[in-house]
DNA sequence: GAGTTAAGGTCAATGGTGTTGGCATAAAGG
DNA sequence: CCTTTATGCCAACACCATTGACCTTAACTC
């Protein structure tokens, strides 16, 4: 078994489990994101998922067609959660920075979510919309559609890339988050400045700075770079 | 038992295992780099890392704590391949865009472990040495070591971001992979005009870039905003 | 309402995983 | 050569995703 997946939009009789709760996609993939939060990257298993549902982990199978699956809906819920609500400005330049704040908040708000899906193509309802405005906000510039693309991939893959590699620090299992953020203090902080002077003589800014996001930067360099790509009718300059 | 490893340098002992082959770190690590190679980042296991270095899998405990600590010491090699044979030339800008480059370059070479490590920290030997080299490249420019904190934070974490995200999807399973990339042709390239106007209007540009990685720009961006910084003296603009 | 169909549950089993405790052996130091 | 013990091996544990077979009952038809 386990081969066909009905599309939830064609599901037609919902028996209640064992355990009295009656599924649907949105209810597996938020007591996911839930069990995310509560255990940690690894502790969303199909048991354990299933447990909380009060159902039979198989039962999942019958509505992805495996873990990997569910993976790619709960991207996509994160992407809706970013969105929702939203409505473009007509204001291209504050609605770009606003869409790339939110999707970077969203992610970082489930930050084990966010490192298990930034980096995959879904291809579901969400995913698409959100696509759909972004392009929407830089056609309506007048910039030409080469360039349009151009600067859509390089917003969309740097929220998504700052996304996920913040989302990963804070996503690591207790043990290694402490281990990794002991490594400031006790091995960059004891650098002899003998051996090491440039880190010697910045730990102390290093060690403050770490929980700082490069993120809002790199967003303000982008859009400077497409608001002058914008001036110039086309060109777009490296902003130095 | 397991409980304490030896450090590296202090090993004395080397029995050969059932299979002949003498362990270190250093082959543990160059074979587990090998296995992800081939078998994906799923097919790195202890079982297996065991059977190819001819040993039995808890073998590997007494020379890392877990399979976590082993996925620094990868990360860490790889930090080390990027570096090796580099020297600084003097020439600040060009030194930073050719780390840049070579950390972005030798992580896709090995995506499957760059998604296991770029966002790590070990504190381990090339770790250390790559933040000293960098931290010394940033501080010739004379700026502030505020500044110059600022920088080497947006700058190593652009780098590591965007290696992570692009590594993730050559990394994927190779079912996932080409799921993942069939999506553009099979439903983003297919929405009609109607109901997905911008989408529908950029399908072809859009699918023809997908290939192409947007760190290139984002790194110059960075190095221009760097390179105003250094002029003014200090102050670093966004570069619109 | 009764009968039929199959969606959508459950159960049990398979072959994988990381990790650990106990034991064996051979390398190094005297 | 003898002792010590680092470093290897083996067996076992608890967990994992996934699947095939089975069963129950919701929903549709008459």
């Amino acid at each position: 078994m386990a081969k066909r997946v009905v599309p939830e939009a064609e599901r037609r009789r919902r028996r209640p489990t064992k355990g009295g709760a009656v599924l649907s996609e949105r209810t597996i993939v938020e007591t996911a994101l839930r069990m995310l939060h509560e255990h940690g990257r690894e502790g969303l298993t199909a048991r354990r998922l299933g447990t909380a549902l009060g159902a039979d982990p198989s039962t999942l199978y019958r509505y992805f067609r495996g873990m990997d699956e569910l993976t790619l809906a709960i991207g996509d819920e994160l992407i809706g959660r970013a969105l929702r609500g939203w409505e473009p400005s007509g204001e291209w330049l504050a609605d770009l920075r606003e869409v790339g704040l939110r999707i970077y908040r969203a992610y970082l708000a489930h930050p084990e979510a966010a490192v298990l899906t930034a980096n995959r193509v879904s291809g579901r309802a969400n995913e698409i919309a959100g696509d759909e405005a972004i392009l929407g906000v830089l056609r309506s510039t007048g910039l030409p559609d080469p360039e349009v693309v151009r600067i859509y991939q390089a917003f969309v893959d740097q929220a998504l890339a700052f996304a996920a590699l913040d989302a990963a620090s804070l996503a690591l299992p207790e043990a290694a988050r402490a281990d990794d953020e002991a490594v400031w203090r006790s091995t960059y902080a004891r650098l002899p400045a003998e051996t090491h002077p440039h880190i010697a003589a910045t730990a102390k800014l290093l060690v403050a700075r770490m929980n700082d996001s490069a993120y809002p930067t790199a967003l303000e360099m982008l859009l400077g770079s497409a608001a002058a790509a914008v001036r110039d009718g086309r060109g777009g300059g490296t902003g130095g």
